[in-house]
Order: C-alpha cells, then sequence, then structure tokens
DNA sequence: TTAAATTATTGTCCAAATTACAATAATTAG
DNA sequence: CTAATTATTGTAATTTGGACAATAATTTAA
C-alpha cells in the first residue's frame, strides 16, 4: 500500500482575501479590484493573493491589501476559510477571509500591482466575481449582519459624525425593514452618543443634530459587564 | 530584485483539528487525544491531522476524527484558521479548526492510528497541550458560548430526554452564573419542547419531568420567521 | 414677512417581557 | 404520617417594546 509521506502534503498554497465593506449614499458597498492577470484576467475579484511561506496570516492580509488597493492602518478580522480542493484553477490554495469595514470617505484607493482597477460596488449590483468570490462574499456579509446586531461595528461604516436618521437607516438598509423613528431612538438610549452643537448641512428642511460614538465610555461600559450592544 | 515565482508558494501544508464538546456531570468537556508520535509525543491534543492534497477540508476533518477516536456521523462546523509561521515545529502547517458538540454517553470512542489514548478532559482541569492547542480550544469554547446564546446547541449536548433543571445548569455552567428557576422556565417558553409522561429516576426527592427538544416545531418556526432562537 | 411643507424630536398609551420573590405540589426517607 | 427536599406554578412591580400622536425647528415659496 502506497504510504503517503509528510512531504508530500507540502504542496499546497495559502492565500488571504479581505473583504472590505463600506457605506455611502444609503447603500453597503465591497471594495474589489479588476484582476490584470491570468487566472480570470479582468474579472471583478476581492482583493486577495497568496501568502508567503514565513509570513503570518493577519501580516499578510494587511500586505497584499495595501498592495492591491492602497489601504492601509485597517483593522482586519478573520471570517472564515474556503478550501474546495478546485476553487484555484492552477494548484490547491485554500484562502482564509479577513474582513474591515471602513468609511468610504476617510480613505483614498488606488490600484496597483497586478490590480488593474479598484472600485467600490454596491452589494445589491454585484457582477460576477472571480474564483468563488461571490460565495466568499455573501457569506462574509452574512457575517457582517450579525456583527451589527452584536457589536458596535455600525460606528466603523457611519461618518465619524452622523444623525440618527443615518444611524437608524443604516440598519434598515442591512435588515431590509422599516423601524419607526421613535422606537428606535428608545432602543439606543443606551449606546453612549456624544451630542454635538453642530447640525447637518445643505438639507431642504429642518437640519438634524450631530452625534458621534463615545467609544471610550462604550469600553468602559463594557469592562464592567454593565452594558451589552444589542440591536 | 528576488522575484517569487508562483510555485515557491506551494511549500505549505494544511491541518484540520476538531474540537469535540460534551456535557457530563455538570461539566462540559472536550475530547482530547494523546499523541503516539512525534512531534509533542505523549502530550495531550485536540484531534487533528495533515489535510491530503485533493481533500475537502470538511471531508478532512470527518475523516482524521475519525482515524484517531472512532468517531462517525458528526456534524462538523467551521470555526477558526490558525496560522502563525512558527505553530508547527516540522514546517508551515496552517490548521483550520472544525467543531461539533455531541452527547458523550451517545458515543463510543476508540484510539487508533497515531493516537495513544483518547479521554474526555474537563475545561476547567485542561493540562498544557501540544502546539498552540491550548488557545485553539479556548478560542473555540468562546465561539460555542456565543452559539448557545444564539443557536439551539444546548440540544446537542444534553441528553435526549432531559430536565428543566438540567437544562438550565448548562447554561449556569457555560456562564459562570445562577439563574432563577422560574424566570428561566418563562424564557424558555417559546421553545418547543415534548413532555414525556417519564420522570427523572433514582433521585432522593421529588422526581423531574423528562422533556425532549421538538426540532420539527422549530425549524418550522424558523423558517416562517416566526421565532428566533435567544437565551 | 409669513404660511406651507418637510423633517426632527419628544411624549403617551398599552401590551409584553423581565425580575424578585412567594406559594403550592409531589416525592422520598425515616 | 411527618419532615425534608426539590419541582412547579403564581403574583406583583418594573422595565421594555411597539403603534401612533403631538410638537419643534427649519427651508422654501409666495
Amino acid at each position: 500500500m502506497y504510504r503517503i509521506e509528510f512531504n508530500d502534503f507540502f504542496t499546497s498554497a495559502f492565500s488571504v482575501d479581505c473583504i472590505i465593506f463600506g457605506y455611502s449614499h444609503g447603500e453597503i458597498k465591497a471594495l474589489l479590484i479588476k484582476r490584470a492577470m491570468e487566472p480570470f484576467e479582468n474579472l471583478w475579484a476581492i482583493p486577495g493573493d497568496l501568502i508567503y511561506p514565513d509570513e503570518d496570516l493577519e501580516e499578510a492580509a494587511e500586505r497584499v491589501l495595501f498592495e492591491l488597493t492602497g489601504l492601509k492602518q485597517i483593522a482586519m478580522h478573520q471570517s472564515q476559510t474556503f478550501g474546495k480542493p478546485n476553487r484555484h484553477p492552477q494548484g490547491r490554495v485554500i484562502t482564509v477571509s479577513y474582513f474591515a469595514l471602513i468609511r468610504i470617505d476617510d480613505f483614498e484607493v488606488k490600484a496597483s500591482s497586478w490590480a488593474g482597477d479598484v472600485q467600490w460596488v454596491s452589494l445589491e449590483n454585484m457582477p460576477a466575481l472571480a474564483f468563488d468570490h461571490n460565495h466568499i462574499l455573501s457569506s462574509t456579509y452574512e457575517i457582517l449582519k450579525l456583527k451589527l446586531q452584536n457589536e458596535p461595528v455600525c460606528f466603523d461604516l457611519l461618518p465619524e459624525r452622523f444623525t440618527l436618521n443615518e444611524f437608524q437607516q443604516l440598519y434598515e438598509f442591512a435588515f431590509d425593514q422599516a423601524f419607526d423613528k421613535a422606537n428606535f431612538r428608545k432602543k439606543i438610549k443606551y449606546i453612549p452618543l456624544i451630542a454635538h452643537d453642530e447640525k447637518q448641512q445643505n438639507v431642504k428642511h429642518r437640519p438634524a443634530k450631530l452625534f458621534s460614538f463615545d467609544k471610550k465610555t462604550f469600553e468602559e461600559a463594557t469592562v464592567n459587564n454593565s452594558y451589552t450592544f444589542k440591536m
């Protein structure tokens, strides 16, 4: 009987894929690159690449994201690992996906390395992507929705100063349902927000007050176990 | 400048690690094996091994678990991927962890292949494990606790027929706090349980009624969106 | 300057859930 | 038959949640 030797296993590669979500004009979007190399040349894809043999996973995710899109200093979190034997046409490649939420307007993106283009694409209008990336993306979006319900990640997507309506609309988009304004405000009663004197600009009606998330107070409350985020 | 070629990357291996949780005598336990080979010979470890080059991840998890412990037909779910460059002393090995919850008494375990022994070990009494397995285990336990709050996985751990107190005690153990009996029963009011005529045996006091989880009704209610599990 | 239009913000009422605690019921052990 | 023990159910006060209404602040157009 053929006995597989230890080194026969060392014939695979790992990649990372970085799913970056943003929010603008009332829509959640993902940052995609246009592949300027084979395989899947000219198709849109989640930014990702192979991991160096001596590189840590998270470090690789940061490097790859920077090389392809110019984004740096983004806190990324591991989500899932995809490893169907034939998901990569050139060999066995298992990919570990990382994801992050950012404020689109706070960062500038620029395609480089083998990325021919980079764009924010609305989740509602997603083209066919390279590899199994449509699957990875939708599966990661489900994780995002879970986090929106249980962690204050909404403030990573919203602008630093936001109106309570913008806050509400983000949840209405993600969960595809309308909420009552008065009740939404009651629900967020315990989330520490800083009310600013500043108001919304350039609107054709009574401008709303701007708020920002009081992260420090929130974190004090959670280490105390005196509060848990629930939406 | 040295240019890394595509094939330079194909020098790594993947493994799967299977974290199997069980519950008995009021404690949550994990199934461990004693390594009968280098590295870390004679240390306890999470059952796991390298993935074949053409094998799907989940398939590998099932095979490895069976080979080492004799367990089969266990529904396993992916949790996290660990890939620090030096986590394996013999080369770059990234490991994908899977986990499952089972009823200890419903299965027989038996060490085989290179597992010298197999044992259920209480989480409260965990020795130093091989590789980064203590880290993997505690990180997976956090995921289990999250699931206990949001999915009816408690019934995978409890015996098929259980008393309401046993049900409550599982949560009291996992979250290390006591709950009021009457209020616990109100909280679980919407979880479909089947009440049996049968009662607890061999106790020195009034025996409690036995219940089992009505999975079918639960699933009908969740596809309807008429109920979501929350503890 | 003013009224209409529009949206922001706050309040009220009722139903439902949560909490703390008490009362009652069913067993076993002697 | 009684005490001890635990199971099970009930109550009352409080808090939360949802539907809906009222009021406030601003812009626009006459």
